[in-house]
DNA sequence: CCGGTCACG
DNA sequence: ACGTACGTGACCGGA
């Protein structure tokens, strides 16, 4: 009878676990100070495997060790690799440990690869008429698919895999799974180490060997071949692809001293496993079986006590800790709007819970929320703070902000749930809102008293229990200044922003809306004309087939779902036919209509006219804010059409105005400064337009020479390269060069910017080393890609390594600048406020009388917010309307 | 719910 | 040879 046989590559696995759980490697040690995060990682992947499976028969191979009949062919094979991190070394005993607790078998041979195990066991299941599954992170692995025998590699996480069958298979790579090995034989391997025939890489083998079909074929006709220097290479190399075909070549046949018979699954053997997860403190699975995380702990640690407080009981908060945890609980995620579903408060030992927010109105409980005496642990604090003014009450004096503390830590980490976020701190007394409350049309508050009040004690403890850890984490990360002096502060900052709100006047909008609707139904009649059909324009598919197939343009590039349309495409077929103009008119006003229209018109509050963003501070990879419902930080500017969105956006009050001021260059600025190049230093120091003084470096002109405006234009290019990590082909793009000229303009930079230069070889050098990287604050990006094989991958790491530090020291200038801004309106009295945020620039109202003051003031306290070596600049601009900005 | 597109810094 | 500029959010169409 036909079985299901499963083929785990141990040894591939376990590294794809440790790194996929890298980033949490100090959270998984045990109490003998074992890391245990690839053997947690291990099982998370077997369990979902042997869920979707359900094998008879299950192997994890393992390699035997670094001598194998590989290396006795070929000294260098895999050589060059960096050493395996000992933090993964010591924890490959216990997976056979742990394999054999869940009734799995494993095996290594001596001299032979785990991939030659499973290579042959999968040899023999086939001809015995199984059926094959092999789990691995290797993509070579894949030479492994037959009709019977599937591969699945994983591709993110552990989890995650993708489905090798001949037909995948083929569709990937478009050669057989056999010709696959002869296409390595000739481009080698670079993390195996073996080189393959010169000037050869995946294309060319895979052209090669589709016209040939096979290593033999190519070298049995090579003769016909026309003279080129690749036919010289391999024709002189034919040994070396010979031997590359060998070492490629998983065997099949290796001398296994076990067989099929040998592999039946045989299921978990609860008690060991058990026994191994305490040994791990593998805590999220033992809960899972039932089972107290260690022998002493006998309760069961989901259950808690709470009481629920009424107006006849308030005098139990006299009783509470003067260091209490407190949430409101708001269903919808903006708050600006949510309804309140009640409250818990309590401080570790009592937690008294309620449905009726009135009670806050309380003099106990507000006693508790605003005074001084009180110091409170929350989640999200912006969040508590707008939900509690918008029943009058004031939230001060929190010292916790489990969700922004998190964030700090970790920036992956920005869930906005609560029990997620407490899950992946390895806490899991408490479940998640999705869990209790429901998702989609059937999310609900519970009505059960017992479900909905267990749930908000939980996550009051939660909160209160991961204070502790959380902090440890921000300390050993140097984040507490951080973390006290800017990120909490700026809670208060942003929620005071986002309750004040700005002004928008409808009927400014509704009236460009109602122009933009007319000529948007002229243009649409003239393409249908062009096309000589109707046709939905908004829809790619469609505006594809009228403009590709139907009137047979050009073809300028693909996506993976058919043609692109994009603006950079259509620019280029300009000329071919009017219609392309149009399309492009038609699409800008579109945009302009849908989003920006009727967009911020469905969000101004009616209560006041206004719409009141809300601030994620919790979010971007990089330190940045980030606005929401609606988004403040993208309306238009550039284009005049879009910038009149702009007139809407007026001062709340008769007689002010608006104004705006904002850093220029502080990209560059904070590049000159973390770099410390002192050629780009000095040039900000002398106050020089940075693209014109870029431009005359790296063309190299003389003190009379003139910069010409394409000059100046490829300088900034190059310097907006720079920040975002720069690549020939990236920058060629951007400026409509050719890719070598891209090249010369990067060395040429690099060469009168030798400070630059260093940085960026050392920060990717660093990121490789720690795993992240950090802003002048301190602030810290794991990224996980950096380790990667996959060159796309690893690229985007390393470019990231580059941009994050300066974009992200720009963001926390910027937020240093709100805080002492906010304190310095309250201290010069003023009232003037601040708006909105974005990016580099601070948007304030004020009363027309206190313009020259703002004036003065603003860029001062932008100026001064973090001391570079270079200065930092400001511009201000007011005017009646965000609009009408002027110097 | 995802991908393409386009608005911003 | 590989395949990209960095960071976001909203809207639309089409599975």
């Amino acid at each position: 009878m036909a079985e299901k046989l499963l083929l785990i590559d141990g040894n591939s696995i376990a590294f794809r676990a440790f790194f996929a759980m890298h980033n949490q490697i100090d959270k998984f040690t045990n109490q003998n100070g074992l890391h245990t995060a690839a053997i947690y990682g291990f099982k998370l992947m077997l369990d979902h495997v042997l869920a979707n499976y359900q094998p008879d028969k299950a192997l994890v191979a393992f390699d035997a060790g670094k001598q194998t009949f590989r290396t006795e062919m070929y000294a260098d094979y895999k050589g060059g690799r960096a050493k395996t991190p000992t933090e993964l070394t010591e924890q490959l005993p216990y997976l056979h440990e742990m394999m054999h607790a869940c009734g799995i078998k494993t095996y290594q041979l001596a001299n032979y690869e785990a991939d030659d195990i499973i290579g042959t066991l999968a040899r023999l299941g086939d001809q015995a008429g199984d059926e094959t599954l092999i789990v691995t992170g290797d993509r070579d692995l894949t030479q492994l698919v037959t009709d019977k025998t599937t591969v699945a590699v994983t591709i993110k996480g552990v989890t995650q895999t993708e489905m090798y069958t001949p037909a995948h298979f083929q569709e990937k790579f478009g050669v057989t799974p056999t010709q696959f090995i002869d296409m390595k034989a000739l481009m080698g391997d670079s993390s195996d180490n073996y080189p393959g025939v010169t000037g050869i890489g995946e294309k060319t083998a895979q052209k090669l060997i589709q016209e040939y079909g096979s290593l033999d074929g190519l070298y049995e006709n090579i003769d016909q071949m026309r003279k080129s220097k690749r036919k010289e290479n391999l024709v002189n190399e034919e040994k070396i692809a010979r031997e590359c075909k060998d070492l490629a070549t998983i065997r099949r046949d290796a001398p296994l001293t076990i067989g099929l018979d040998d592999l039946k699954y045989q299921g978990e053997q609860t008690e060991e496993l058990t026994k191994f997860y305490q040994e791990m403190n593998f805590k999220s699975f033992l809960s899972k079986m039932n089972v107290a995380p260690s022998a002493e702990e006998t309760t069961d640690a989901k259950e808690i006590a709470y009481t629920e407080l009424t107006a006849d009981n308030l005098d139990l908060l006299a009783d509470l800790d003067h260091h209490v945890t407190f949430q409101l609980e708001m269903p919808n995620e903006n708050y600006h709007l949510s309804t309140f579903a009640g409250f818990v408060i309590g401080d570790g030992q009592t937690w008294l819970v309620s449905r009726d927010e009135s009670l806050l109105q309380t003099a106990p409980v507000k006693k508790i929320l605003t005074s001084d005496q009180y110091t409170k642990d929350v989640f999200n604090a912006k969040a508590q703070i707008v939900g509690l003014h918008r029943l009058g009450i004031e939230l001060n004096y929190v010292a916790f902000d489990l969700l922004l503390a998190s964030y700090l830590v970790d920036p992956s980490d920005n869930s906005n749930d609560l029990g997620e976020l407490a899950h992946a701190h390895d806490y899991y007394d408490v479940k998640s809102d999705e869990e209790v409350y429901g998702k989609g049309v059937k999310r609900a508050i519970p009505t059960d008293d017992q479900v909905f009040f267990t749930h908000l004690a939980q996550k009051a403890r939660a909160i209160h229990e991961l204070r502790a850890p959380v902090y440890d984490q921000l300390k050993e990360h140097e984040q507490m200044p951080l973390y006290e002096d800017i990120e909490l502060p700026l809670t208060y900052v942003l929620a005071k922003m986002e309750i004040a709100g700005i002004k928008v006047n409808a009927q400014t909008l509704k009236e460009m809306g109602s122009k933009l609707k007319e000529r948007l139904a002229e243009i649409e009649q003239v393409i249908y004309q062009e096309a000589g059909e109707e046709f939905n324009i908004n829809s790619t598919k469609q505006l594809g087939e009228i403009l590709f197939d139907k009137m047979k343009l050009p073809v300028i590039k693909k996506t993976r779902t058919g043609y692109s349309t994009a603006v950079a495409v259509l620019e280029k077929l300009q000329g071919y036919s009017p219609i392309i103009g149009h399309i492009l008119e038609y699409r800008q006003i579109a945009k302009l209509q849908s989003t920006y229209i009727e967009g911020l018109l469905k969000v101004i509050h009616s209560s006041d006219q206004k719409i009141h963003t809300r601030y994620l501070q919790t979010l971007t990879a990089t330190g940045r804010l980030s606005s929401v419902d609606p988004n403040l930080q993208n309306i238009p500017v550039r284009l005049e059409e879009g910038r009149q969105i702009r007139r809407a956006f007026v001062p709340s009050e008769p007689g002010w105005k608006i104004f705006s001021s904002d850093y220029s260059q502080i990209e560059l600025r904070v590049l000159a400064h973390i770099t410390g190049d002192k050629n780009l230093q000095q040039d900000f120091i002398d106050g020089k337009d940075i693209h014109e003084s870029t431009a005359r470096r790296i063309f190299h002109l003389l003190p009379g020479e003139e910069v010409t405006p394409d000059m100046r234009r490829h300088a900034k290019a190059v310097n907006f390269g720079i920040v975002y990590g720069i690549s020939d082909y990236g920058l060629s793009q951007s400026i409509h060069v050719t890719r070598k000229q891209a090249h010369e303009f990067i060395e040429s930079y690099f060469e009168e910017f030798p400070g630059v230069k260093k940085y960026v070889t050392e920060i990717v050098k660093s990121a490789h080393e720690k795993g992240y990287v950090e802003t002048l604050t301190h602030r810290r990006r794991y990224l996980d890609d950096i380790h990667s094989k996959n060159f796309a991958k690893r690229s985007f790491a390393e470019r990231t390594a580059m941009n994050t530090p300066i974009q992200g020291s720009a963001a926390d200038i910027i937020k240093i600048a709100m805080i002492n801004m906010d304190k310095v309106l309250r201290a010069h009295d003023l009232k003037a406020r601040m708006l909105l945020q974005i990016h580099d620039e601070l948007v304030f109202e004020a009363p027309a009388a206190e313009i020259p003051t703002l004036e003065k003031l603003v860029p001062q306290v932008m100026d001064s917010a973090f001391k570079l070596d270079v200065p930092l600049k400001v511009e201000s601009k007011y005017g009646d309307t965000w609009y009408d900005l002027k110097k």
